[in-house]
DNA sequence: TATTGTTATACTCTATAACTATA
DNA sequence: TATAGTTATAGAGTATAACAATA
């Protein structure tokens, strides 16, 4: 196999091994990976609005509704009035929602050094800086294939 | 931030990156990301019982049962009867499947090698060699946490 | 008119449990 | 008795479309 596809392939199953584990480790709570991803949002943005979070998540404002109505059953957010606007409501992270979020920080930085624990720091930088390059390089080739060339347009 | 962070960050989203852009590209399609995986894995098993595709894939045999009814509706797939154990069925890829397969095995190469081109080849290896540590490491931290220190059990 | 969030509806992935046919 | 696959049922994520309230 080339050392690209085994990038690409190491890559794709490293990631699919964490998101995996962090799924299970919302057994016995009411998150899930969707969920958590929007505390996540929330605890890092601040109160917003959940077109803002519509936009952040990358799905449909209606999507946004039924797991916002999850999160508020199990006491993670509340809706609070925009304090400018009548139609929009603020999500805002109850005492739980930021103590979870806190407590799911905390467990990514352990695993993050725990992962690179067997790598020297030039090591570490170098696969750091790598990682970086190849999803500049991913958005690069989206956007081109996005954007036709010029004389097609 | 940490460059383990930054490493973790990393792997996850490009991971995320390429995982929607592949969905993106089955627009039009009835394929899914599930769907495509069971494809990918009979392309590569060779005929299969549904029980082996569940273990496969993760996921339950119910789950496999319909994933293979949306891909023999679609043309992908046929259920064959298995020749030895009359309970099983064997799903077997299609002409519409193997081309479909072979397809989605040459855009993910020309990813890789897209993905990897700014980089020389020293750093290709490097990096493959890394993301291969970063997952062997991860499984073991796994196992060790499923089973917990000998004085415990 | 445009925007925010919701109700209505539908599809997909996923799981558990009960059932049929076969081993 | 155990296994392979299915039916039945349910929860979760997602989408589009229509609607009410507000801007």
């Amino acid at each position: 196999m080339s050392d690209a596809l085994r990038v690409l392939d190491g890559v794709m199953r490293l990631a699919d091994l964490v998101q995996r584990d962090a799924a299970e480790s919302f057994a016995g709570t009411a998150l899930t990976t969707s969920r958590a991803h929007l505390l996540w949002v929330v605890h890092h943005t601040g109160p917003s609005t959940q077109q803002s979070l519509a936009a952040a998540l990358a799905v449909t404002p209606r999507n946004i509704t039924g797991l916002v109505d999850a999160l508020e059953s199990a006491g993670y957010v509340e809706r609070a009035p925009h304090p400018s606007d009548r139609r929009a409501t603020l999500v805002t992270l109850t005492a739980l929602g930021e103590r979870t979020a806190r407590e799911m920080s905390a467990q990514r930085e352990q695993l993050a050094s725990d992962l690179v624990a067997g790598l020297d720091e030039a090591e570490q930088r170098a696969l750091a800086a790598g990682l970086d390059r190849l999803s500049e390089r991913f958005e690069a080739l989206v956007a081109a294939a996005d954007a036709p060339s010029p004389e097609h347009t």
